[in-house]
DNA sequence: GTCTATAGCTGGATAGAC
DNA sequence: GTCTATCCAGCTATAGAC
């Protein structure tokens, strides 16, 4: 019961990207109908195949799950890889949260799927969890380009966005209530973690002169 | 199919109180199994009687979520509105944060049927979601005693601690690594939004005086 | 009101012909 | 590989006896 993924002969290319189509029309599905309605019978139909044509190419509906969220998440490391077009590491960190909320506002299915975890039982594989993980590592790099580099402070960013684009999606879908308020946050978190840093580094300095507070 | 809600009298008494046992066997399964496991032949179980019964006290499986997301919602306003061991308004505040979060963590099934709205189709009564709308305007009033009033800065507010305990329910379930910096981020906002204040103030002074910028 | 029994539906997964 | 046909599990909801 293992899925071949090798791509090397054609025999194997055909075969990934039949998988390809499959994942396309699933994604067109969640996108309309969101991503507590999907269900194999549908899919098939979209695909243009009947439902034993889906287990040909994946073992279980849970390795379709596996497959689209690879798929986001590769959509989304690519999304977030993009050239800034400006070099000031603030200007980069705000256009950088405003993708991230704009990303996650723009299908609430591949939200749910890719942060929400609300699929029951359902985990990614590493495989596909590791474009996501090299987003984080970019977001990182450019915290740390501002500067930040404490893990309270990574976690503070995440949590921050995250629930501005949570509070958008639950609370008012399709407008702008919360992400207008991006810029303004990115504002507050930079100038906080500048304090703390000022803070920190005016501490050490006393220390070193053998100062006492 | 109307349900019954009068308590004037001691048949509709024991009526309610029926229907109170089912809803605290339902929170009960919540908690162990979480919502998504959620269902009626397992809530029969639970509450010691057969699922034709609790069509005897709730209409559907959506009258039952309702019942339970009203008795979620008391308990959020109950723990909300309990006094505060200081009077000083930022202290206050930061109490008020921390007791949300709390509040999130420490059951995530009803982190979700209340504020993820995880539930396919389901929709509170505008009855059962009383008590929720009454926590925000305590948390409103609590914001306004530190002089923050704007929608803006509400909405902020509320984006980053459901940011917080999300990040914490999703990613780090049981552990403490996002509810440990409610604090710092209470500290953040207040901060920020001291000094937009100041600049909004001292602008408004500006222009009285007829000082351009 | 409470039970036994079951209808009726949905949806994941498979057998076997072609 | 793809189809038709079907199985089977799990669930909400109801019929009808007591």
């Amino acid at each position: 019961m293992v899925q071949k993924e090798l791509t090397s002969d054609w025999r194997g290319a055909r075969r990934q990207s039949a998988r390809e189509v499959i994942v396309d029309a699933a994604w067109a599905l969640v996108h309309k109908d969101g991503l507590a309605a999907f269900n194999l019978r549908d899919l098939a139909k979209q695909a243009g195949v009947t439902t034993p044509t889906l287990y040909a190419y994946f073992d279980s509906k849970h390795a379709i799950y596996d497959a689209m969220f690879g798929r986001g998440a590769k959509e989304f490391v690519d999304r977030m890889n993009e050239p800034f077009d400006t070099a000031d590491p603030p200007a980069m960190l705000a256009s950088s949260a405003q993708r991230f909320v704009e990303f996650c506002t723009s299908d609430v299915g591949r939200y749910h799927l890719l942060f929400q975890r609300t699929v029951p039982d359902f985990e990614p594989s590493a495989e596909s969890y590791a474009p996501a993980v090299r987003a984080l590592d970019a977001t990182r790099k450019l915290l740390a380009m501002n500067g930040i580099t404490q893990l309270r402070h990574v976690d503070l960013w995440t949590a921050m966005l995250n629930g501005l684009a949570d509070q958008q999606v639950a609370n008012d879908p399709g407008g702008d209530r919360w992400t207008r308020l991006v810029a303004e946050a990115v504002t507050m978190f930079l100038t906080h973690c500048r304090s703390t840093q000022a803070a920190r580094t005016s501490k050490a300095k006393s220390r070193i002169k053998g100062v006492q507070p």
